[in-house]
DNA sequence: GAAGGTATGTTCGGTAGCGCACACAAGTTA
DNA sequence: TAACTTGTGTGCGCTACCGAACATACCTTC
């Protein structure tokens, strides 16, 4: 029998505490493209992603923007609401459309006040989600594009119940902070390489574990930090 | 009448919560190249620094290093005690040799599980340490050299009593995570503009309303998100 | 003042990624 | 079928940065 598509953190939550909170969810549907978040809006709810990919990404002055993180079913999107920023300057956008549980912003904080265990998990969290921000920018100056690509992939896949996703070339490359022929170059090796096959926006991952021969450490380091601080996480529910 | 040394966050804790953590308060003094963390390290202390700079670094695995955070007496190190990881896999190093006060892990841990004040001032400047990490590797990935060696030694000063600090050349590079030589030229063009001065390890700047002009907005920013999250921080204490 | 270490300056060939231009091919719409 | 949109492939000159080697200048130590 199939499991309901879960969200790992609410799931992780002492059932006292998930039960009051439970009425409170509510399931929402998140299409390719849709901002969660403009970079200093005020947050109004905090989500829960079940089957949805979100990226937050930081916008430049020149409009270029970068991929600092991404949350899928291991995460929540929606920290600042009780780190007390209530905003931060980063773009929340759907990546891969699905579903999430949504929680108003003033229900997450009441819960988040109540600290004990809840708190300590949102926090837990959110130490993870800083280890990929920074891992992501420390990637970024140090490896290549094709590494890059492999950990965008892998990071992607993690959080998807197959082996294959829908994402432009052109799309992953704005996500990477690159250009789009630098990412068709890449991905051109890979798929010479069998390890994906790809056309016209569809990615299929052939060899998953090639793909983590070429990544460079960065995608590791994320993934062993998630474990460590959210040893929950490490299954996927599909 | 000069004010003694001090650090903002602790500066702007509640009267009564500062006077409950003040004996157990304990100054030490820092030296250039001092490791506070090591990587995954355990921590046992937090640190408040008055004087000192200290720098969060990322180490990879082929040894080259970059900074991802800089901390002076506007925040504090060991954020992992109460986020709940005890540990990063950052290494924190003093950058400029001074005073900082520091507290027991435990103690620490204690007054944050009070909730209240402290607790949401520690948040509070956790999310603008997440902004400056996350800035930076944007930084990293969009913005040249020069640009980025000005937003370094803007930060620096921010968090230094005068217009001058110690440091080599070789050692920014490192920071930045650029060749020596990288720093060289630009340094070098900065110095010919009249902007800066420096000579042997020693840097004077000279201009800073055109370094400012010259930064890329990273900088801003990072400052405005402080700003915003821990308004006292504003003026210094110099 | 000589010797040695250290910080900085400069050069040179190599490369990854950029910006641009254009070709092509797969779907979509008319 | 034809026109159009969208995603991908490829070539070209350019630039920033890299890696290495070496020169020079300054400071310290003896």
């Amino acid at each position: 029998m199939n499991s309901p598509p879960l969200n790992h953190l609410l799931n992780a939550l002492p059932l006292s505490d998930f039960e009051r909170i439970k009425p409170k969810l509510e399931t929402v549907t998140l299409n390719m493209g849709d901002v969660l978040y403009e970079s200093g809006d005020q947050m109004r709810h905090a989500y829960f992603p079940t089957t949805a990919i979100i990226s937050l990404l930081y916008v430049l002055e020149d409009g270029s923007s970068v991929e600092i993180a991404v949350v899928g079913n291991e995460g929540m999107l929606g920290i600042a609401l009780f780190m007390g920023g209530h905003t931060t300057p980063s773009r929340a956008i759907v990546r891969c459309k699905g579903q999430a549980l949504r929680l108003k912003a003033d229900n997450l904080l009441e819960e988040f006040q109540l600290g004990g265990q809840t708190q300590s998990l949102l926090l837990r969290y959110t130490q993870a989600l800083i280890t990929q921000m920074t891992q992501t920018g420390v990637c970024n100056r140090h490896h290549s594009v094709e590494q890059q690509l492999c950990r965008w992939l892998l990071l992607s896949l993690d959080r998807l119940p197959g082996n294959s996703l829908d994402m432009t070339q052109d799309l992953i490359a704005s996500m990477l902070g690159v250009r789009r022929e630098g990412v068709t170059e890449a991905a051109g090796r890979l798929q010479r390489d069998g390890l994906i096959q790809y056309s016209r926006g569809h990615i299929e991952v052939l060899d998953r574990p090639r793909l983590e021969q070429n990544v460079c450490e960065c995608y590791k380091v994320v993934k062993t930090e998630f474990e460590r601080l959210l040893p929950f996480c490490n299954e996927r529910d599909h």
